[in-house]
RNA sequence: GCCCGGAUGGUGGAAUUGGUAGACACGCUGGACUUAAAAUCCAGUGGCCAUUGCGGCUGUGCGGGUUCAAGUCCCGCUCCGGGUACCA
């Protein structure tokens, strides 16, 4: 019997639908183990080759599990919302909700395909009503806690009422956007606006003036991990500042959690890296410097205290509150015309501009508190109004940028620190900033010698005795921008009464996304909700006009798997206790600024209120790399329709063209199929190698469209088949690092499955398997690939399982072995991998119930042991000849044989043995000379 | 600029703790079967030299070092990929 694996594949496919093999339940018997794959977007190109990759991987591991005993939660959904269908809705007039279902269908028809062990009754999709009920649900909790920096976790903003009106702003420590101070009873003296409007200084979820970042071509703001470079990641599009009234959710007041918990879970240090650099935990000083003649102090923050000696000016932002307060009256004109100009520049400008230090001076002095000395204080844009206090000391001589901005406006600059090693330089003369990282202090007062860390240490002991400044932690995590003026996301649950925003009770959850005549904003410049009709609540006030945006519904997403059909919790205590974390998730790396920021610090807020019993959602985190296309070129003669094939390109002057990679075989081309490719080429003329064929060059590149070197997995399982496709993503290469895909390997893979099947069946005669006892050859075959096997899967090391099955079939095949007690435990180690095939040799075997639930076979250690070991022998490290010893063989038994061997004369001759080294299993060393 | 990763045959990659570099595949070459092709099977395949013999030399981006022994460890570079960027 052939290997057909189109009826394998789908008769096992029903039945593993039909028989419910992959529904799970809370099942306190067995431990349990939660693996998850970031789920998809739907985009409408659907799946390519390269999807499928961390899929196949998070399959493979599950299956293993639950082979092992373990009561396995895999689940899959689809994060609905986003731009795409939106940005269609928009041009076409379709309904976002109608593009997305068709969307989805085709991403389910895609991985049904593959096999994988989905529980599709868990599928969750972020655009449901009844999954967004939690969403909403969730940023309800936030806007009514507030972050206590005492207690350092979210508690009930009644609480923080509750302190108001008994003791004011006293003894209060809350992560907050402005440090207020009032009494009790200017507290129960203020309206209810008034109130309402200081609460949200310190909800977690809040409503604020705030900076943004304002993309024109999207109509919307956007979070800082949405904007690389200046532009919006989604279609690149330019992105400036801007102050609006938008919903923020207070992020950094988990910044130190989200820093310290990254200890405690097996993710990569790049990732991990990745996360702790967003976060930017600075330790440093807080200090004051007085403005002359005037009552302002000007508060800065800097990591390098010992550096203050060497302060020569002052720098403050544009948007600094500062500036107003301290700029003198006949440098008015200047400053402000230079704020107005500040502003218009776009952060891409701004950007690109990196070298081009601007500025201009307000006319004021500060005193440097150490010296006494006073420096000029100016106004430029290199200094951030979001970062520390929006004012600097600038310390030329050993930053960059001060010194840039000092050389610029031809200001002074004092060395203050000396590499060890050196003396002290004319700063005159020099073309950079010096590093001041290690060396010795000068021209410092109380810390001249001292050493750089020391000088720190002594610095902010001073300013903390004195009274000048404190110790401080800064970060650069912002809280995140969380409206969205576009239509299609989840409703915020809130509505205004007199301008000030209050929560839907719980009970009117969910709050569904209302219908629009069309997807753009009004014609006020309200967003498109601001179309909908009857907008409002039963009592008439208005509900909120912007939606979340797409971090919203990913970020809690692993919790409503473990119970995703409960409408009273988003999940039971029950199954969140047995469930607890996502054991192992695997993804893609550019979520590392993204979904997982906001997913740990929502789940950290989940578990503070205890609605969650782990304070990190992902304990074991993998990314899978990219598959990048690999596509290939005919190259055509310039200015005719010829084309030349690659070895002889050379002779010719050519211009290089896409060609579809569908249409080339081992870099060979169809020259037909090209002609038919499109109408430009049907009369193409081809200048051929001497064998009469047409070769294409190659390159690796991004899969996409436009290169022509996308594959599509049904193309792949139409010719090969799921099982071939699952164990050849795997073969490409290791599972995190980017590879370009090339279909050309295939054949090897899909050989591999037709002889592991020839094992069990013949050709012409049907099954093979006998009961005969097996050899000791045969086991130790078994054996070996079943302990590489297993330890390579628990490394998520895929490709190397899959030679270790290829050196295992072809080496039961030269044993001609068709044995039972050989076969049956390798269908199983099989099945992760290919479970179609698997599953029906198991059948065939005569087994009645599925391979997945079979015991995964143990290594045993004693048909593994050798009775003798081949000893490469080398002469100063160089492999001569090989010995074949005893496995008992002690050193000295088998450094005798060694020097006795024939081969060994030869080196040993006319030379002294000095050493000879034996590494007994391993290797010989003789060392001559 | 700063931080993190990587570089091994024509190609994808293997070598888990320093111990036979190139496993396993693809491709290529030669052969068997066939009217022919496909499929299948067998042999060879890092480079150079010798192939009238065993074989020898060389080789993991480059330059040094440690070691009996280095793809693996250390120091200094080059190139490629990713993150981040006036973060004080």
């Amino acid at each position: 019997m052939e290997y057909n694996f189109k009826e394998i594949e789908k008769k096992w496919q029903k039945h593993w639908k039909d028989q419910k093999t992959y529904q799970v339940d809370v099942d306190k018997e067995k431990p349990k183990y939660y693996v998850l794959d970031m789920f998809p977007y739907p985009s409408g190109a659907g799946l390519h080759v390269g999807h499928p990759l961390g899929y196949i991987a998070s399959d493979i591991f599950s299956r293993f599990k639950r082979l092992n005993g373990f009561n396995v939660l895999h689940p899959m959904g689809y994060d609905a919302y986003g731009l795409p269908a939106e940005q269609y809705a928009i041009q076409t007039g379709q309904h976002p909700a109608i593009t997305t279902e068709k969307n989805i269908k085709r991403y389910r028809e895609q991985l049904d395909k593959i096999g994988f062990s989905y529980d599709w009754n868990r599928e969750v999709k972020t655009c449901d009503p009844e999954y967004y009920k939690w969403t909403q649900w969730a940023f309800i909790q936030m806007f009514h806690h507030y972050y206590d920096n005492k207690a350092e976790k979210a508690l009930p903003v009644n609480d923080l009422i509750d302190h108001f009106k008994a003791k004011g702003t006293k003894d209060i420590d809350a992560a907050c956007s402005d440090e207020l101070s009032f009494t009790a009873d200017e507290w129960n003296g203020k309206t209810e606006k008034e109130q309402q409007e200081i609460l949200l200084n310190y909800r977690i979820a809040y409503l604020a003036d705030t900076m943004v970042n304002w993309c024109p071509e999207l109509g919307t703001v956007l979070a800082n991990d949405e904007v690389k470079e200046g532009v919006s990641l989604r279609g690149g599009h330019p992105v400036e500042q801007k102050v609006m009234r938008q919903w923020s959710l207070r992020v950094s007041a988990y910044a130190e959690r989200l820093l310290i918990g990254l200890d405690n879970i097996d993710w990569s240090d790049s990732l991990k890296e990745i996360q702790k650099n967003w976060i930017g935990r600075s330790e440093g000083a807080e200090m004051i410097f007085p403005v002359k003649n005037s009552d302002v102090e000007m508060k800065i923050f800097t990591t390098r205290a010992d550096t203050v000696f060497g302060v020569t000016f002052m720098v403050l932002a544009p948007e600094s509150e500062l500036v107003n307060q301290v700029v003198h009256s006949d440098h008015k004109k200047e400053v402000e015309q230079y704020i107005a100009d500040a502003k218009k520049r776009t952060e891409r400008e701004r950007m690109s501009e990196v070298k081009k230090m601007t500025g201009v001076f307000t006319g004021a002095y500060a005193v440097n508190p150490l010296t006494n000395e006073e420096v000029p204080v100016w106004v430029s844009d290199y200094v951030l109004a979001g970062y520390g206090t929006g004012a600097i000391m600038a310390v030329p001589a050993h930053d960059s940028r001060d010194f840039a901005f000092a050389r610029t406006f031809d200001l002074p600059v004092t060395q203050v620190v000396v590499p060890h090693g050196e003396e002290p330089a004319d700063t005159d003369q020099w073309d950079d900033s010096i590093d001041s990282k290690e060396g010795y202090m000068v021209n410092s007062g109380f810390i001249n010698g001292l050493d750089v860390p020391e000088a720190i240490h002594k610095t902010k002991e001073y300013i903390r005795k004195k009274g000048i400044g404190e110790v401080n932690v800064n970060y650069r995590l912002r809280d995140a921008i969380f409206s969205r003026q576009r239509y299609w996301g989840e409703p915020f649950p809130v509505y205004y009464k007199d301008d000030m925003p209050y929560t839907l009770d719980v009970s009117n959850l969910p709050l569904e996304l209302p219908e629009v005549d069309k997807y753009l904003p009004t014609e006020q410049g309200e967003p498109p909700l601001g179309r909908a009709k009857n907008w409002k609540t039963e009592e008439g006030y208005p509900l909120e006009l912007n939606t979340m945006p797409g971090f919203a519904g990913s970020s809690a997403y692993y919790l409503r798997y473990m119970d995703p059909h409960n409408n009273k919790q988003l999940v039971s205590q029950e199954a969140n206790e047995y469930w607890k974390d996502v054991d192992l998730y695997i993804g893609g790396t550019e979520h590392a600024t993204g979904h997982l920021i906001y997913s740990r610090f929502w789940n950290k807020f989940l578990y503070d209120i205890g609605e969650v019993c782990q304070s990190e959602p992902f304990r074991k985190l993998v990314n899978q790399g990219m598959i990048q296309g690999r596509s290939n070129f005919v190259y055509r003669l310039k200015g005719t329709n010829k084309f030349v094939s690659y070895n002889l390109k050379k002779d010719y002057d050519t211009t290089p063209i896409h060609v579809d990679v569908n249409i080339v075989q081992n870099d060979i081309l169809d020259i037909e199929a090209f002609k038919n490719w499109n109408p430009e080429y049907k009369d193409a003329e081809f200048i051929l190698e001497d064998g009469g064929k047409y070769v294409c060059g190659w390159a690796v590149e991004k899969m996409s469209k436009s290169m022509f070197n996308v594959v599509n997995p049904d193309d792949i399982i139409e010719q090969y088949g799921a099982d071939t496709l699952r164990l050849y993503e795997m073969f490409l290469g290791p599972l995190e690092q980017s590879k370009p895909w090339d279909t050309n390997g295939i054949d090897g893979v899909h050989k591999f499955l037709r002889k592991a099947w020839r094992l069990f069946i013949d050709r012409d005669n049907g099954i093979l398997v006998t009961d005969k006892e097996p050899s000791k050859d045969e086991l130790k075959v078994l054996h070996r690939a079943i302990a590489k096997i297993s330890d390579d899967i628990e490394r998520f090391s895929f490709n190397t399982c899959v030679s270790a099955f290829m050196i295992c079939v072809n080496e039961l095949n030269d044993l001609k072995c068709h044995k039972r007690s050989i076969l049956e435990p390798l269908a199983i180690l099989l099945s992760p991998f290919a479970p179609h095939m698997a599953e029906e040799l198991w059948h065939m075997l005569g087994h009645k119930t599925s391979i997945v639930d079979a015991p995964w076979p143990k290594a045993e250690d004693k048909y593994l042991k050798d009775d003798s070991v081949v000893y490469p022998v080398s002469f100063n490290g160089k492999m001569r000849f090989k010995l074949e010893m005893p496995a008992d063989a002690g050193k000295e038994e088998i450094e005798k044989a060694a020097l006795a061997h024939e081969g060994a004369a030869k080196w040993t001759e006319g030379k002294t043995v000095r050493k000879v080294i034996v590494v007994p299993g391993k290797i010989v060393n003789i060392v001559v000379g």
